[in-house]
DNA sequence: TAGTTTCGCTACGGAAGCGTAGCGTAGTCT
DNA sequence: AGACTACGCTACGCTTCCGTAGCGAAACTA
């Protein structure tokens, strides 16, 4: 459909799409300022707006950049497949500027619909691979049959999310693991 | 020490601070203006300047005007302690203007010590009396002896913060029990 | 190599917000 | 009543950011 891209364009963007990142993290979504953007990238001003109608396109652009769908461990254990995921939900909690981002946009989607929009995609995406692992382990035996995955879900990543953001806590694998194995007796798995 | 104060600043603060938390809620901290707040609050620009050096002293008063530790319930069992705890957290996520403004804490604490460090003081003065309601149910045996409470507090709020925030599903009393029963059996206590 | 496209750069006009000064009015205290 | 204080209002200079126009240089394509 579109052919081949002009490898100009292709570099700007990427440079930009990083830029905004950078800054976001950094200042937050309102301080990233198209001219601070331009400033910091050292792409012209001008062809930022070549590219995107407006400050809020280009950041959600560069939000969009970065979603990525965890791969399916399926390691053949509730357990283990929980695990691989727990992990890599503590890691970008605690290290990167990813739970930065994650926070900024939260709030943002609590008053804009697009930043709403991407925030319930970027939601859903995740969850769907821990939902399918859940439902997994409940057709192997692993949970009780009618086990509610969403439940489970919002009991195994809250956690992980309250102790980063709010209680302000060090999240690494063994707080992980403790999170999964209470989880799951929680659920009369066999511990 | 100082007296009394004019009624007049009273008023004018009052108004101000009221006004600060609604736009707040409305719009989120950057676009809380010092030129907004006046034009919202029929209060003049002059006057906030009378009474706050910059817009961050006044949107952090605000905030921590709404600061309220809840008190401790004591019901006589640690599942009714909970319950109630619960149940207000899960109000106040569901209801009103407080889960906003919460979210907005919890971003702004990411870049600025300001906000960080009265993030840091409202969640340890709520988080204080779940806290001691924890301890009370070990000392009762209602929970294993070495339980660690803060632990225990991130699986009870966790999942309701995580459900609000970021799965977008209703918080509700309902969902608060199931929350509470889960959490004590994952600890092994009585359903 | 010749034509096309993107780029960087400069220069704008306009909007929004900042923070302050000066002044008359209205409310408060004694 | 009289002194005092906070208030509202207007006006101002300053800064930052917006979004666009025009142009020559550089990079890409065929």
């Amino acid at each position: 459909m579109t052919g081949r891209t002009d490898p100009r364009v292709l570099r700007s963007r990427a440079t930009l799409l990083n830029t905004t990142l950078r800054l976001l993290a950094e200042r937050g979504i309102a301080a990233t300022t198209i001219e601070a953007i331009a400033e910091q990238s050292g792409v012209a001003k001008t062809t930022i707006y070549r590219q995107w109608d407006s400050q809020p396109a280009l950041v959600l652009d560069a939000f969009g950049s970065i979603l990525q769908t965890p791969s399916d461990p399926d390691t053949g254990s509730l357990h283990g497949d929980l695990m691989e995921l727990l992990t890599g939900l503590a890691r970008s909690l605690s290290t990167g500027p990813a739970a930065g981002l994650m926070f900024a946009l939260i709030d943002a989607a609590e008053r804009d619909p697009a930043f709403a929009a991407l925030h319930r995609r970027e939601a859903d995406t995740r969850h769907s691979v821990i939902v399918a692992v859940i439902r997994r382990g409940i057709a192997r035996g692993e949970l009780p049959a009618g086990t509610d995955p969403a439940e489970v879900l919002d009991m195994l990543a809250g956690p992980l999310f309250h102790r980063r953001a709010i209680s302000g806590a060090v999240v690494d694998v063994a707080y992980a693991e403790s999170v999964v194995n209470r989880v799951l007796a929680a659920y009369g798995a066999a511990g």
